[in-house]
DNA sequence: GCTGTTTATGGTAACGTTGCCAGATTCTTG
DNA sequence: CAAGAATCTGGCAACGTTACCATAAACAGC
């Protein structure tokens, strides 16, 4: 790069610099700095650690040394010395569930950072004897907490091997409420979902409420029950009766879907706005009444749920719709992991609102 | 556990263990297991390397004392010995982007784990200030190769600090190719969705291409020039002629979706297949025949691209469309890691076929 | 029965770092 | 100016692990 007097020499100053850099950034340590900088092993680690004590002048060499050494502390020999070791694993049942959820990570990630640690991720799959391993592998590797995460709101069990190790849920709870845990205010969503289209002049209001069933059972899915509660509080406050027939349950597939809203609007008094459950239904429910003629938000408004930006920014009109807090529970985890470092933790089971993204379907 | 004299000892047994595993799940060191099997430190060792050598006897003791404590080795400290971190750097621009992006993640974490590597994960959010303080914490942790990935195709600069770090782009290039890569096959997706078009019976095949510029400038975009050469190719392959009219570039606004589907469908002779540089344009694409009254594929078939589960599987028909081998990049990207320890690697240029998924819309 | 190999075992150093201690120098203060 | 405090400084041990070395016993072959 630089001007060389001549080729030769030229050529040679840079295999130096290539091998040199080759040999020395494999391992620096603490002592090559002491040596290079005259000093003692002990000055050098003060000076990287900020104690006082050390002379100007010594601390200026040390410094030079190890710009000039490009040297790099070993976070392995300082964890080993005693120091933490710096690491919070991130477990998860599956990602690929909800594509936002990885939101979770960013969230989680963007504290432990500012606070000097870092993620180790591991995505189970869903497997139980991998999920174990996964927690094995953390622990020898003295992960100082664990965050589990769900990809959508529901009660989990927690793998073997956790005890002892901090862990905080993320995005699911247990049964018996025994661990932390962060997840979305269900009901909030569903109250100021039908609060938009009260608020809005909507008097009827549709409800294509989520369902889900496996062997004839419906697990305690939050998603399905609290977003009702808050849909009927939210008539209840302004005054307007609960009605059966406005609220339908869809196991979720587009026919599905697209049959509830059909059924809606073939009703007597069909409603002027519907509350779908997610934005999946609701992009259905956006073709059926494209079939009938009807003009969102004109004649009928929709309201969906989770913002998934590639459809609630894609549909025509875009959507309005309720935002899972995903990254905020990623940073409440890892919040809470840090504050209580040490301190045995309070099962506390936290709620976070899932605001309102306006768009222009209502 | 083990039956007791009398009532006495079995309670003070229990409060021990407990108390034993309280202070010992924090710490247990192979020393207190030598001392607990009555051997040496290097025979534990042994055990637990699966070193010959080790009478049965002893080997059982060891592997008993190991059970009864708990004991887990510390990875800290084999690392420091000088074994291998074990660990891996996952680095991404911005995750958010689009959602089975994450799959990079899973499949780059399968290939780790298979190997007794685990991932470290740091999301930059764009930021290359940040990305540059990841790095510098990557190397901190000794992480043995990294692995840079882009949320969607195309060309990126390192950041700084990655010198003599094993490096490998997934769904990414540097424009001079120095470091080795793995990316979609877009000439090949563009050449398959076409054929399936073509193989369909259809002659006439809109292509509503993906168009980005920032401050006047379009950046080359694999997606857009291979998919492009992908669907000429096809129909050169069939003895189609090649018409302009015929492709379209959108930037991805729904409502330029919508419009592009329009002005298709206006032409003298409308194409009877449309293929979208995107799901969200298939999407909007539905919307816009819909209105027309055309019947999806009975008058049209959509074919999308990228396979984002909630819309394909979404859309009413559910719409065929190409898969983006995001798991596959993953696992490609840490494999070649892996295989090239220590090595200097080859920078290959690996591009990863983009198959079809077949649903309805065709 | 003597050499030479195979098997079994434990002690010790080293990996890179920092806390503790001890020694040396300078600065206060009565 | 003597005694104590504050400021510098480096040596050494220890964190938990494994490679290397040394020692000892058992076993083979002639």
């Amino acid at each position: 790069m630089q001007g060389a007097i001549f080729p030769g020499q030229a050529q040679w100053a840079e295999t130096d610099a290539e091998e040199r850099h080759r040999l020395m950034d494999a391992k620096v340590t603490i002592k090559e700095i002491a040596r290079y900088a005259g000093v003692g092993t002990t000055t050098v680690s003060r000076v990287l650690n900020n104690h006082p004590y050390v002379s100007d002048e010594k601390r200026r060499r040390v410094e030079q040394a190890i710009a000039a050494l490009h040297y790099r502390p070993s976070q392995t020999a300082r964890h080993l010395r005693g120091g933490s070791s710096g690491l919070l694993g991130f477990l998860t049942d599956d990602v690929a569930t909800t594509p936002y959820a990885v939101d979770i990570i960013r969230g989680a990630q963007d504290v432990a950072w500012a606070h000097h640690m870092v993620l180790l991720v591991a995505d189970t799959g869903g497997n139980s004897r991998f999920a174990e391993a996964a927690v094995d592998v953390f622990r020898e590797r003295a992960v100082e907490g664990i965050v589990y995460a769900a990809m959508y709101h529901r009660p989990v069990r927690l793998p073997a091997g956790l005890d002892g190790l901090p862990t905080v849920l993320a995005n699911c709870f247990l049964e018996d409420r025994s661990a932390p845990s962060v997840v979305p205010d269900e009901v909030y969503g569903g109250y100021h979902a039908t609060k938009a289209a009260l608020d809005a002049g909507h008097r009827r209001i549709g409800f294509i409420n989520l369902w889900e069933e496996t062997e004839g059972v419906t697990p305690p899915f939050p998603a399905i029950y609290g977003r009702l509660r808050g849909y009927q509080q939210a008539l209840e406050d302004h005054g307007q009766a609960y009605e059966d027939a406005l609220v339908r349950f869809s196991n979720q597939t587009p026919r599905e879907n697209y049959r509830h809203t059909r059924e809606l609007m073939a009703l007597p008094a069909p409603p002027t706005a519907i509350f779908c459950g997610n934005d999946k239904v609701a992009m259905n429910c956006f073709s059926a009444l494209a079939e009938l003629g009807l003009d969102v938000p004109g004649d009928v408004a929709v309201i969906g749920y989770d913002n998934i930006a590639h459809i609630a920014e894609g549909l025509l009109p875009q959507l309005t719709t309720m935002q899972l807090p995903h990254y905020e529970m990623g940073k409440w985890a890892v919040q809470y992991l840090i504050e209580n470092q040490g301190r045995t933790m309070e099962p506390v089971q936290m709620a976070l609102p899932c605001p309102l993204v306006a768009r222009e379907s209502v």
